[in-house]
DNA sequence: TAGATTGTTAATCGATTAACAATC
DNA sequence: TAGATTGTTAATCGATTAACAATC
């Protein structure tokens, strides 16, 4: 009987990790939902609903104890499983992401690279060798990965989704700007960046 | 009068656009909501609702005109603007976007790159020359730029957000993992990484 | 004509906002 | 105590889904 959390919710909560830490860091030791709302442009009411899906995290007349919940956030998203990546596909954007130092402050590491071009198998980025992709089961075993992440191009993009299924990895992060098809135990997450940059240009072309 | 779109549906008119480009290269002539549907997985009736927000492209008993449709979504979303880029932040997540091969086809150009390490600053990457910081508001005057690019550190976005608006662009699209204020007449959107990693960090972490 | 498919209205579902009792 | 703030219920709002008449 799971209870079912709706994404507009769980897209919030990294938000409210956040800003938490950045407030613990500040020596905040209380915060209560209207200054949360302040500072994230997200109303009282909204905050108080999303945290109380989870349990009663704070005190009445008080507010929120900020070391306490940014902890219970993160364990709700799952962070202290310090997940490990594997990036298939060390082009730029795959590259950049390889050196993406905010990940590391979320408990992710990168812990693998895999590419299709000879030129590049065997480099360095940021410390980390790039494998051959017709290693990956293997090296996706013995380093442990948790997740794939997918900045192939669009063709091959299905293709990778299958090796790295196969080779075990327990979910997906896609950036290939095409629909992938993996089996529902594997959870994936598509991050389209021409959605925003498409939403954009309509907002700009609004008189 | 101007009608509200919501949100969601301008968020799926670029998977419209791009999936229709793509028949038009198969030679299709015709297709259907069904169809359409099948490829994005989203529902038909969702794709014709969605459509008639803006008007009748299709023809009963028939489909909808594979190339008039897609071009229609184009100029809805404004696509035929050809917007011109400036990135601020010529880091790994801004030089991978000033290589970035899909904005050219949605009619994204990057036309000016900026930053403030003196290291940089006059080497180019993908052709294009890395400005100074303190010539924004020149350069982006003198190359017409369209949007602002943000990636920069969280600390340095607001004023770099600021030095934008200030300079003229018609709108800003943020990687910078934090709030920013403009002017309600300049369209931001925000493209947080962090919140699909951790919402799939959430979803393997469920039982 | 019969079958296919759109455009639109009505029904349902889900998320946000408002209100307020509980309580620190 | 009085003021502040949570947690929760009820009201509202908005988006999706279902149904079907129109029509090619």
């Amino acid at each position: 009987m799971k209870k079912i959390i709706s994404q507009a919710t769980i897209d919030r909560l990294p938000l409210y990790f956040r800003m938490l830490r950045l407030a613990e860091e500040e020596g905040l030791q209380i915060i209560s939902s209207d200054e949360l709302g302040r500072r994230l442009d997200i109303t009282p009411e909204q905050i108080r609903k999303d945290l109380a899906t989870f349990g009663q995290f704070g005190r009445k007349g008080i507010g929120y104890d900020v070391h306490e919940l940014k902890d219970k956030i993160g364990n709700i998203l799952g962070l202290q499983n310090n997940w490990r990546l594997a990036i298939v596909g060390v082009g730029h954007l795959g590259g950049a992401l390889a050196n993406y130092v905010n990940f590391a402050s979320l408990g992710f590491s990168v812990a693998a690279l895999f590419d299709i071009n000879k030129k590049i198998i065997g480099s360095e980025v940021n410390g980390i060798k790039v494998n051959a992709a017709s290693q990956m089961k293997r090296i996706i075993a013995a380093k442990k990965i948790d997740i794939g992440v997918i900045t192939v191009p669009v063709e091959e993009a299905q293709g990778v989704a299958d090796q790295l299924v196969a080779a075990g990895v327990k979910g997906i992060w896609n950036f290939a700007p095409t629909k992938i098809t993996v089996p529902p135990s594997v959870p994936l997450v598509n991050e389209d960046l021409s959605i925003g940059l498409s939403a954009l240009s309509y907002h700009m072309s609004q008189e």
